[in-house]
DNA sequence: TGCCGGGGTAAAAGTCTGTAAAAACAGGGC
DNA sequence: GCCCTGTTTTTACAGACTTTTACCCCGGCA
């Protein structure tokens, strides 16, 4: 059924709820520090991942600023009760849902399957992208232009893929900066315009030798349906 | 880039979402009742609307009726938990979404972009217009005239997409203003005529010698359809 | 005829974007 | 901790695009 992945230093709390979740007709895999949580969420494997707050190491939050710069996959935070600041910041950072610690169970399975019902709605995720001679494998952050293989950097793929979803329609940059970057765009930050410049070197261009990102000025850039 | 208009009265949870809208990319404007709410949805300003259910004064279903008799506008509605009458009276009346509240914001954004790419995809005028010896492929971004590819700018390309979807009507100055350049027309703004002057240049004469776009004098610029 | 409000267009002025290169950051290994 | 390496952001400047300015023409009207 579903992979959930938990990531929990309590190595006997967190194998309690393995066992629960895995009754309950979930694949759990367990990670017990955030470095190997973080490789583990980003493997594409999961499909939801759930964090406590308080970990050594790296924190929770920090943990899913990691998952979030590289994959979009849900994640629900398990935070101290009342934990304002966690639940705050945590939001901004893109967490899923928060389920108090020490949680019921049984309630965390409820909450697991709501928000993968919900993931499977939203026509965000995960499948495959095709747009002209580009293909883009979201779930393992790979991309091809015409076949081969693109060696992109972490952000040059967000940046593709935020395209790519819209493809044919123009995206602002600061849509952009938000999506991909994940901050709101200042004045003079030309981070974006940096990287666009990179993904154009590393696409090539279109039979009609336009670039398959086109810029429009004042208002964005747009990619260029296929 | 996409202007959200959020109409809920509960102050303080409103600001929370709209910061959280913002730093998603959309731009967002408050309402806090109905009434002004109603009032800035019809002013044309709003690519989408989210009401709030439960308001004092106008309710959200009110609201949402009084937006349907003067628009077509997507609105989305958040609603108390559970609380299938309203779901349904909103459907009848053409909600184009709900949403739980208390909320996410970040699947409020999510579902936000989903209509908004819904209803662009919708109007399905993206596909490809032909007017006399130009085609205009609006999603793409690519105008060819007697089958030779045109290099227009950005400003251009709108600038000619408007006529051409008006092709055979006097398209006003300030129609053209603000369809294409996004802003309303100032006075002793000349910037449509030179836009105009530099489209010319690159199009060429019609098989009779004429220019493909006619000045009507003090009215406005006509695409000559054919 | 001479003035006036428009429009055509070249060119100046002001903005925005492309891109190389430097600087700042982050992760991994020692 | 410190260095090495690859990535992201900032900086700088060149070039592209848009808007403003200026000057010319046209036609209507007193």
């Amino acid at each position: 059924m579903a992979a959930v992945l938990l990531i929990d230093d309590d190595v006997e709390l967190a194998g309690m709820l393995a066992d629960y979740l895995r009754r309950d007709g979930f694949a759990v895999d367990l990670a017990h520090d955030g470095e190997s949580g973080v490789q583990a969420a980003l493997s594409g494997n999961f499909a939801i991942a759930v964090l406590d707050v308080m970990m050594p190491g790296i924190s929770g939050i920090e943990a899913l600023r990691r998952i979030r710069a590289g994959s979009r996959m849900p994640v629900l935070m398990l935070t101290a009760r009342g934990d304002d600041m966690d639940r705050i910041v945590g939001l901004e950072l893109g967490a899923d849902d928060y389920v108090p610690k020490p949680c019921l169970p049984r309630e965390l399975a409820a909450r697991l399957r709501a928000i993968l019902r919900r993931s499977a709605g939203a026509p965000q995720d995960k499948c495959e992208l095709a747009v002209g001679p580009l293909r883009l494998h979201a779930a393992q952050r790979r991309a091809e232009w015409r076949g081969r293989l693109l060696e992109l950097t972490s952000t040059e793929f967000n940046l593709l893929e935020v395209l790519a979803r819209n493809a044919g329609r123009i995206v602002g940059k600061d849509e952009l900066s938000a999506q991909a970057l994940g901050r709101p765009l200042a004045r003079y930050d030309r981070s974006i315009d940096v990287h666009l410049s990179s993904i154009r070197q590393k696409l090539g261009l279109l039979d009609d030798g336009r670039s398959p990102i086109q810029t429009v000025f004042r208002q964005g850039y747009q990619m260029i349906p296929g």
